[in-house]
DNA sequence: GTCTATAATCGGATAGAC
DNA sequence: GTCTATCCGATTATAGAC
C-alpha cells in the first residue's frame, strides 16, 4: 500500500508547469518569482517545494515534452516514399506549435537560458539533435533522387531549415505583427526555392 | 568655467558600458550584478550610479548606437544604381557585426528584454524600422526593373530578409558550431534564391 | 568625482506543525 | 500533502564623508 498516488502527484506537478509556463512566457525566468508561481497555482511555497526542487527545475519541466511521440512522428516522415513529403511533414510538425501564443516567448527564453545552464542545453539539443537528423536524412534522400540541389550538403542545409523554423518563433516573439500561422506559406516557399533551385517540385 | 569636461564623461560611461557589455552577454541582464559591473568597470557603486541612473540604464546604452553613421550607408545603399549591389550591400551592413563573438548573446538578450521593456523596445524597432524601410525600398526597385520575382510583396519580402539575417545571430548564439564568418555565403546564396526564383542574378 | 557604508527590500528555500 | 512562519543571503540604490 503506497501513501502516493503517482498519477496525481504528475498531475499536480503538470498544474504547477501550466500556471508558471505563462509566467515564464510573459516576464521570463528571472523576474517570474516563485511566490508568483504560488499564487497563480493556488497553493503555499511550502507545498511548491514539496512538487519542485527548486525553481530552475519548474522552468525545465516546462520543456519536457515526452520524446517518444515526437520521435515517433519524425521517423513516420522520414520513412515516407516521397522526400518532400516527409520534409514538409517535419517542418509542420516544428512550426505548428509556434502558432500557439505562449510558444515564441517561451522558446526565446529558453534558448537564453539554454546559454548559462548545461542541463537545460542538453535537454534542448537531444531534442534538436533528432530534428536535425530526421531533416538531414529526407534530405539525403532527396538529394539522391535529383529532387533537390545536389550541390547542397543535407547537413549544412538541414541547420538552415531549423533557422528558418526557428525564425517563425523569434519574429512572433519580437514583431507583433508576425503571426507564425500566416507566414507557413511563405516559410514553405522559401525552403522549396532554396533547396530546388528550379527544379520542379512535383515528380 | 565648467567643472565637467562632456568628453571625459563620454568615455567614462562608454568605459561602464563596455565592461558591462561582456557580462550582460555571458550572464544576461538580471544575473549581471551591479557589484560585478562595478568591479570590472574597475569602480565603487557610488560612482557608478553617478554615471548611470540605474542597471537598465547602461543596457540600454549598450545598445544606443549612434544612428548617424547607420542611417547615412543605408541610404547610400539604397540609392545604388544597381538594388541587387544595394540589397548585398545592406545584408552584409546588418550581418558583419554578427561575427564579433558579443553580439549574438547580446542580440538574443536584447530582444527577450524587449519584450518586457517598453523603452528597449522602441528603441530597437527605430533601429528595425529604418532597416527595414531601407530593404523594401531596394527591393521595390529590383522588383520593378524585373531583377527579382515581381509575385513578392517587397515589404512582406523584406521582413523575411530581416528574419534570415537574424538567424545569423539566434544561431551563433545557440549552436556553438555555428560560425557567422563562415555562413554568410549560405545567407546569401538563400536570399538570391528566395528572391530570383530561377531568374538570372547578373543584368 | 569618487569613495565607504549601509539602508531597504526582496528573493529562494526550509523547518516543522497539522 | 499542505500550510504558516521565517531565515539567510543577495541586490539595487542612496547618504554623506573626503
Amino acid at each position: 500500500m503506497r501513501t502516493v498516488d503517482p498519477a496525481r502527484f504528475r498531475a499536480r506537478r503538470r498544474h504547477i508547469v501550466d500556471a508558471a509556463a505563462a509566467l515564464f512566457a510573459a516576464k521570463g525566468f528571472e523576474r517570474t518569482t516563485t511566490a508568483e508561481i504560488c499564487r497563480a497555482a493556488g497553493m503555499s511555497s511550502g507545498n511548491l517545494f514539496h512538487y519542485f526542487r527548486n525553481k530552475r527545475a519548474i522552468f525545465h519541466a516546462v520543456f519536457e515534452e515526452d520524446g517518444e511521440e515526437k520521435a515517433r512522428r519524425l521517423e513516420e516522415a522520414r520513412s515516407r516514399d516521397d522526400p518532400w513529403e516527409g520534409l514538409l511533414e517535419i517542418v509542420d510538425l516544428l512550426a505548428v506549435p509556434a502558432t500557439e501564443p505562449l510558444a515564441p516567448p517561451l522558446v526565446m527564453e529558453a534558448m537564453v537560458q539554454a546559454y548559462r545552464d548545461s542541463e537545460l542545453e542538453e535537454l534542448l539539443s537531444r531534442d534538436s539533435a533528432a530534428e536535425h537528423a530526421a531533416i538531414a536524412s529526407v534530405l539525403r534522400k532527396a538529394s539522391a533522387a535529383g529532387r533537390t540541389d545536389p550541390g547542397l550538403d543535407p547537413d549544412h542545409a538541414a541547420s538552415w531549415v531549423m533557422a528558418l523554423i526557428a525564425s517563425l518563433y523569434t519574429s512572433a516573439a519580437t514583431d507583433p505583427s508576425f503571426t507564425p500561422s500566416e507566414q507557413l506559406p511563405m516559410l514553405r516557399l522559401i525552403l522549396r526555392r532554396f533547396l530546388l533551385d528550379g527544379r520542379e517540385h512535383r515528380k
